[in-house]
RNA sequence: GCGUCGGUGGCGGAGUGGUCAAACGCACUUGGCUGUAAACCAAGCGCCUUCGGGCUACGCAGGUUCGAAUCCUGCCCGGCGCA
């Protein structure tokens, strides 16, 4: 039976594992490698459906746990989906949850920094976010068992519970053209004991999500289904499971847990040679430029990250020349654009003093002219870096970017 | 003119005898943000410093006291009320 999910290589470079190609959904073809924008709740902050569009996004990711607790996948369902309901009428995707067994589960109240492996060691409690009294008394929303993750919601505190069955069904409501495996997402500073008992778990868990979908006839025609790479930081576990998950039929692959540059970009290049090389690889949650060049050499062919609308949001913007803090006094009177180099909209319209004074004044249009700026920053900088490896150009397009981005 | 209340750091505003270089908020400065509990979080914010501390400060000038932003006297300035 023909899936409704293929991948073909258009190109694929000699001296990495750099490739280009297409990934063909029931919603579109996405060409990658390619930046995968977050929707988690059927929304990437701030950014209407038509101007991510136009700011040259492919596909969107959604999150089972958020739309589940809000509005409910029943809701999306009714509404079409989520594409439908989004008005996104491309390529989606969903996550399947796991990530939030972590964040809302041993990352909870704790300041991880998601890459720098220092930052790890201190587990310093410093951000609590929200109000203790949805905390259960264990300090975390949620709690791990061999069949599944009880979930506190960090709405209102009430009771749930995800199991691979759940998450897949959940998904199949959501009806992303992707959807991923419920894994066990980790902290980064688990040991390498519980890292290998989470991790087998997570085979367990994948291979459940596979059956759970498959078994499905209907969603099983309609969705493809990605698998999860688990492993932390540790490189044995990391080849372990790309061997085991490879050994199962999945449409493709999501490297998940990438909380360290040092522990994850370096065992990229091992974890994707385990895998089946004519099936996509999506690395999960890396974003940042020079990421991404280490993805793709290593053989990534879709990333997504909360980066440029987050870092939007924050006043932090995207430029050739490296990252910028909008608000910092020296724009106050920059009547230039914030990249005169970019080609998007924003750039082609407003000032930094502009945009500058919005943040100043916490006017909204500033987070959005923001946010799309750095959208189109990502999904314009994964495009070039497509064409670079479709042309045979990748490294010295990458010795460019990364010579003037890094000033 | 009389009465009354009040004058605190860039601003608002606590404090009313010691633990006050002075709460808290705003503003400002600098960092951070990587499968989104994030339009968020953290640090700094009188001057000097060998980072131990030192110096100058709460309208101005005196005074009381071991000790004053806090009490007393005079002056200057502002609000309100009465003439």
């Amino acid at each position: 039976m023909k899936r409704p999910l293929s991948f073909a290589i258009e190109h694929e470079l000699s001296d990495s594992l750099a490739r280009a190609g297409k990934i063909a959904t029931p919603h579109g073809t996405i060409k990658t490698p390619a930046f995968i924008a977050v929707a988690t709740k059927a929304t990437a902050k701030g950014l209407q459906s038509t101007q991510l569009k136009d700011l040259g996004v492919q596909s969107v990711i959604g999150n089972a746990y958020h739309l589940y607790l809000t509005p409910g996948e029943k809701v999306v369902e009714a509404a079409g989906g989520i594409g439908k309901f989004m008005a996104w009428d491309a390529p989606t995707m969903t996550d399947s949850g796991g990530f939030q067994v972590f964040s809302l589960g041993e990352g909870l109240g704790k300041k991880v920094s998601k890459i720098s492996p220092e930052e790890i060691q201190h587990d310093e409690e410093v951000v609590m976010i929200y109000s203790e009294e949805v905390a259960t008394e264990h300090g975390k929303l949620a709690i791990v068992d061999d069949e599944g993750v009880t979930f506190t919601s960090h709405h209102d505190g009430s009771l749930h519970r995800f199991t691979p069955e759940r998450s897949i069904e959940i998904q199949h409501a959501l009806g992303a053209d992707i959807i991923f495996a419920f894994d066990e997402c980790t902290s980064p500073s688990a040991d390498h004991a519980y890292q290998k008992e989470a991790m087998d778990r997570t085979h367990r868990w994948a291979k459940r999500s596979l059956a759970a979908h498959r078994n499905n006839i209907e969603k099983n025609a309609a969705q493809g289904i990605y698998g999860i790479v688990q492993g932390g930081r540790y490189e044995d576990l990391r080849i372990e499971s790309s061997r085991t998950l490879a050994n199962m039929d999945f449409d493709g692959y999501g490297i998940g847990g990438s909380f360290s540059k040092r522990d994850i970009l370096g065992v990229l290049d091992k974890i994707n040679r385990e895998l089946p090389k004519e099936k996509p690889r999506h690395l999960l949650g890396i974003g940042e430029p020079e990421d991404i060049f280490v993805g793709v050499e290593a053989g990534i062919d879709t990333f997504d990250c909360v980066l440029p609308t987050r870092n939007g949001r924050n006043g932090t913007i995207y430029t050739a020349r490296g990252k910028m803090s909008i608000e910092r006094a020296e724009y106050i009177r920059d009547p230039l654009p914030i990249d005169t180099e970019c080609g998007c909209m924003v750039c082609k319209t407003h000032s930094c003093s502009y945009i500058h004074h919005l943040f100043r004044s916490k006017e909204m249009l500033g987070l959005v002219l923001a946010s799309m700026h750095n959208m189109y920053f990502l999904a314009n900088l994964t495009e070039r870096i497509r064409l670079s490896v479709i042309g045979g150009s990748f490294q010295t397009f990458k010795e460019s970017f990364l010579a003037t981005y890094r000033r």
